[in-house]
DNA sequence: TAGTGGTCTAGACCACCGT
DNA sequence: CGGTGGTCTAGACCACTAT
């Protein structure tokens, strides 16, 4: 389970072992997962190096802990489906969804190594689309994944949903992202290929999408004056 | 500097004492601060504790760390998890917030008797907020919320946390909320109230925050050029 | 009282960075 | 090469929780 000469860091192993224990286990929000001290023993391992495993689980907001109780599987934070896929968010308002690729090539990834844990020479696709609903456009989208998560991904593939395309053809689900929002004006090229006036305030999101490891880095820009975008947060 | 025997952790004086170190010494972003064992030796304390402090930092976003270089000062962002409190947000970036209420009335709960689930004649209270971060504003949000569920709210009540004010004068705890964001320009009201530039793009929020039944209604407008508004999304 | 997470020590080896 | 942050060990004491 555990393997200590691995390159990868001791408490990285043991924080993706819960996560799959959990899943193999069925474990529901409240459950309670074993203690540091069970865990130090299960795989010999110093305590130090279990709290970093669940520290990193806690920021995840996949566990909380307990002075004098112990941890247990956090309540979802929020819980929502629209935001993941563009293509099912256009079909629920009865429009239908198309894409234009506008850029498709393997970049370096060494400004995303951190976000994604790759190294810093390992490529990346960039994939730039154009996303419509009824013919109109209503974001631009810019995608970067490892090009070792989706070897030989062809253009034409991509013209669907990302989302569907990895979980069909990689067996890659996507389990929960990291999403900031903000706002910001256009410039010259979001008003060419999204049809915009001059100085069109822009829905902006920066999300690190994860099935248990980063898969993929996402910069959106919505419009948003007929397009809202809607999330569900359940509060701790 | 740092004090050993007080019930206050070590860590969280030094980093306590690493923020005002700062702001004394009035470093800029990109600027360094000392080494991890240049902590340890400087105070007495083990670097596991020194790491502690810098981890905590920089979760929060006040300085990164780069790997064979050093820990310096970050660029600053304000972001937030769940959406849940503007105060606990603002504090939690070192910075004070502050409110400052533009408007305080009773009017007619016509407009909101679906989305609150009240009678049309009933009366909901109308609170307009500035919200600033070390005396900047930041955000506009306006709040309506049944009379009823708060009989008797004071004008001077409102000048903290609504959050922490429901919980504790109401038993009202919000736990969940349904939030849409979308992009739009500032007008000129919201130009003079957060001190805009004309045209400025601006983050709206308007959510619907339930305990079990609705609760109050919110429309928010972020600044959002150093305003980022963060949440952790666990898709189902 | 026994078990939990929170804090802390005093070391260690590693990969990475700049000179 | 020396210095940096990243990881890890094998202990320790504390405050808190439940029984």
């Amino acid at each position: 389970m555990i393997d200590k000469k691995s390159p990868i860091p001791v408490y990285y192993q043991l924080r993706n072992y819960i996560i799959q224990d959990i899943e193999k286990r069925g474990l529901m929000p409240g459950d309670g997962i074993l203690s540091e001290r069970e865990y130090c023993e299960l795989f010999q391992i110093s305590r130090m190096t279990v709290r970093q495993a669940l520290s990193k689980l806690e920021r995840e907001g996949i566990i909380v802990r307990e002075k004098g109780k112990g941890s247990f599987i956090a309540i979802p934070t929020i819980e929502q489906k629209g935001l993941m896929s563009f293509t099912e968010m256009v079909k629920s308002k009865n429009m239908t969804p198309n894409t234009e690729v506008v850029e498709f090539k393997i970049v370096s990834g060494e400004e995303f190594s951190k976000i994604l844990l790759i190294e810093p020479w390992e490529q990346v696709y960039k994939i730039k689309r154009i996303r419509e609903a009824d013919d109109f456009p209503v974001a631009l989208e810019t995608i970067f994944i490892p090009v070792k998560l989706v070897p030989n991904i062809e253009e034409k593939e991509i013209e669907g949903s990302l989302y569907e395309i990895l979980k069909n053809d990689y067996n890659l689900s996507i389990k929960n992202s990291n999403t900031s929002f903000s706002a910001v004006t256009s410039d010259s090229e979001l008003e060419d290929l999204l049809l915009l006036e001059k100085g069109t305030p822009l829905l902006k999101l920066e999300s690190i999408n994860y099935s248990n490891d980063p898969i993929y880095y996402e910069i959106s820009y919505y419009k948003s004056d007929k397009f809202k975008l809607n999330v569900n947060i359940r509060h701790i």
